[in-house]
RNA sequence: GCCCAUGUAGCUCAGGCGGUAGAGCACUUCCUUGGUAAGGAAGAGGUCACCGGUUCAAGUCCGGUCAUGGGCUCCA
């Protein structure tokens, strides 16, 4: 007779095989209508599972991921439910949980329209309101893909033969509609009350290309009303901090038709942000010991061949233009040409490690449909470094760049980070003992900097293992920007060697790093970071001077070339309009400081200040103004962010 | 590239059943010289993305093209 041992190490007994909800029952009626499955053994299971046997038993409410991620999965059956309910002929095929939500994916003969998810999200709601129960039950593989054939469900029956022989052939029936899912599912219809159905979309069976589209139906799900409001909540925070919306407000940047997609043109407001990026880059870069370099934006295709990229990189490359019976590729990688500086001449180990840095603009062939702002973009500005080393210089190495990273993105006010080690796949390039060496390196410059990194096996590139970093925004997204790669691959393609103090010759290591990323992206993700409210140093205007009367225009003048002779980036507006609409407008510019000048600041040599966020900072005369904004621009990332 | 949605003035958007276009902001001119988030008046501005078709007549209906947006990895 069972004994089910909880979680607390509590233990109850029962003389009878008992199921998951009748345990939550017997402790108490609160649980029991929470219940929505257990953890028998560690393995999750419907509340209507029966334990025959001694087990150790959690009970999954909506509090635990699990029974969150069942909410979702549930919610999924519960619109193909709907759908099926209101068009029979469409077939469902997969149903599976995403990030905050789900989808399904359904054959049907014509596209679903928004119209149509309105309805099938009323039916939803009433079938939830009928708290249908959810039931399980195991089937024959042969009759089961039978049942499913007669019902013209064929994607249901080739997914079927999919499933490994071992495993049992479940289906989950709630009122007339029966799917096939390993589920668990939740108990009954009525546990799902807060939903909604986000967007439809075209999706390919499994994924592919080749294979017939899919109607996919894209929607959220949480545990009650509040939680649902608090992510639709989210997402419109996320679309108000859209840097193409911010970047068209703020003049930052646009992307022209006529000249092409993901093509990126800065507009002067825009281009004050990335001098101000890329002065501070280069300084950080000049102190950690590195050099720069420029190079070519094409070169000849037999270069990219001796790389490899011609062979593995050739889809995402643009095709070679021909001159003087010769073809030049225009570049999607720096590191052949840094390559290239390297060989130029014979190296010893007394040269390495050997730092180069370059702000090199690459263009890639990306699909339309991929494009998306800066996010997303075709020619772009890598913030690319190469180091070449001795094996025994790597961790050494490693140490530094993860101190440069994490200090240039704290600059930006980039706190939290989420750090990844992949390592080598099955198929790679290099001995054994290299990638040992390599990887131990990396994982021990991260364990000397006490950073917390999760272990990816099997995720390195080819050539090399590799950190990534990645950084969470003001509200919690994650962006990936900086890698670390070592690189054993393109050393051997161009056969790169120092003389080691042995009079040998010997392969030096190559690492690629990258800390923005892409200046273009990273700078989209600093506007959704900031809102728009950029930090003082890096604010495209960081005050502008407003006259009350054209009386105060000359001071005006002298104010602002005061103000650009410290460095600061100070405009003014002449124009014939009320103090308070001067005010208003550039406040949603996001200026940080707006001076107020009339005759008593005029007599008095003075300015009165106003901050973006609304707060009246009094009035100063211009050496105190200078001063605090002086300090304010050293200040950096320290700033708080406001917004 | 494929699926869906969208494409009307510089920007944001209206335009029932087909009858040769409208608002707000911005822009120009004039009046106003006004002290902390929009002063007033007048004016200019559109091949309704592009190409073709139906029709006496097409932003409006049909077909195609282009662009933008959301998807196309998270496996019953």
């Amino acid at each position: 007779m069972p004994v089910i041992t909880l979680p607390d190490e509590s233990q109850r007994h029962f003389d009878a095989p008992v199921t998951v909800a009748d345990v939550a029952a017997d402790i108490g009626r609160g649980l029991a209508k929470a219940t929505l499955a257990g953890k028998v053994d560690g393995r999750l299971v419907d509340a209507s599972h029966c334990i025959d046997d001694d087990a150790r038993l959690a009970i999954v409410t909506d509090r635990d991921p699990e029974g969150l991620e069942m909410i979702r999965h549930s919610t999924a059956h519960l619109m193909a439910h709907a759908v099926k309910s209101l068009f029979p002929s469409a077939q469902v095929t997969i149903g599976p949980v995403i990030d905050n939500g789900f989808y399904y994916d359904f054959a049907f003969d014509r596209p679903f329209h928004p119209e149509d998810l309105e309805k099938i999200e009323a039916k939803m709601k009433e079938l939830a309101k009928a708290d249908i129960p959810v039931e399980r039950r195991v089937m024959p593989r042969d009759e089961a893909a039978e049942f499913f054939r007669a019902q013209g469900e064929e994607y249901k029956a080739r997914i079927i033969e999919d499933i490994p022989q071992n495993e049992d052939i479940s289906l989950y029936t709630q009122g007339d509609f029966v799917d096939l899912c390993r589920g668990p599912h939740v108990p009954s219809t009525g546990k799902l009350k807060a939903f909604k159905l986000t967007k439809v979309a075209g999706a390919y069976w499994r994924g592919d290309s080749n294979n017939e589209m899919l109607q996919r139906i894209y929607g959220t799900a949480w545990p009650n009303k509040q939680q649902l409001e608090d992510y639709l909540h989210r997402l419109a925070e996320a679309e108000r901090r859209d840097h193409r919306r911010i970047g068209q407000e703020l003049n930052l940047f646009s992307i022209q038709d006529e000249a092409g997609g993901g093509l990126v043109f800065w507009h002067p407001n825009g281009a004050r942000i990335r001098r101000a990026v890329e002065q501070f880059w280069y300084d950080m870069h000049e102190r950690a010991g590195y050099e720069f370099l420029y190079t070519p934006h094409i070169a000849n295709l037999e270069l990219w061949k001796t790389s490899g990229h011609a062979d593995f990189y050739a889809d995402s490359m643009y095709e070679p233009m021909e001159d003087d019976n010769q073809s030049f590729q225009l570049k999607p990688m720096n590191c052949p040409f840094h390559v290239l500086v390297y060989k130029d001449r014979l190296r010893s180990y007394r040269d390495l490690p050997l730092r180069w840095a370059e702000m090199g603009t690459v263009y890639r062939r990306e699909m339309s449909g991929a494009l998306h702002g800066l996010m997303r973009v075709r020619g772009f500005t890598q913030d690319d470094a190469h180091i070449f080393c001795r094996e025994d210089q790597i961790e050494g190495e490693i140490l530094r760049i993860l101190d440069l990273t994490l200090d240039v993105l704290r600059a930006f006010g980039f706190e939290d980070f989420d750090i990844n080690l992949s390592t080598r796949p099955d198929k790679a390039v290099g001995s054994d003992h290299i990638w040992e060496h390599a990887t131990a390196a990396l994982r021990g410059a991260l364990e000397k900097k006490g950073l917390a990194y999760e272990l990816d096996e099997g995720g390195g590139a080819f050539y090399g293992p590799k950190i990534d970093i990645k950084i969470r925004d003001a509200i919690g997204r994650q962006w990936q920007c900086s890698t670390v790669q070592l690189d054993f691959n393109l050393p051997e393609r161009f056969d790169l060697e120092y003389v080691a103090d042995d009079n040998q010759r010997r392969r030096p290591i190559m690492v690629h790093r990258a800390l923005l990323g892409s200046v273009e992206r990273f700078f989209g993700v600093l506007i959704e970071h900031y809102a728009g409210s950029f930090p003082l140093w890096l604010a495209p205007v960081q005050a502008q001077v407003l006259t009350i009367t054209d009386r105060q225009d000359d001071y005006a003048q002298e104010v602002v070339q005061t103000l650009r002779a410290q460095g600061l980036r100070a405009e003014m507006d002449l124009r014939n309009e009320k103090i308070g609409f001067k005010i208003r407008e550039h406040t949603l510019q996001r200026v940080p400081y707006l001076l107020v000048l009339g005759d008593r600041e005029m007599e008095t040599r003075s300015v009165a200040v106003r901050s973006r966020t609304g707060q009246d900072l009094g009035t100063m005369d211009l050496d105190a103004l200078i001063q605090r904004l002086s300090r304010e621009v050293a200040d950096r990332g320290r700033t708080i962010v406001e917004d």
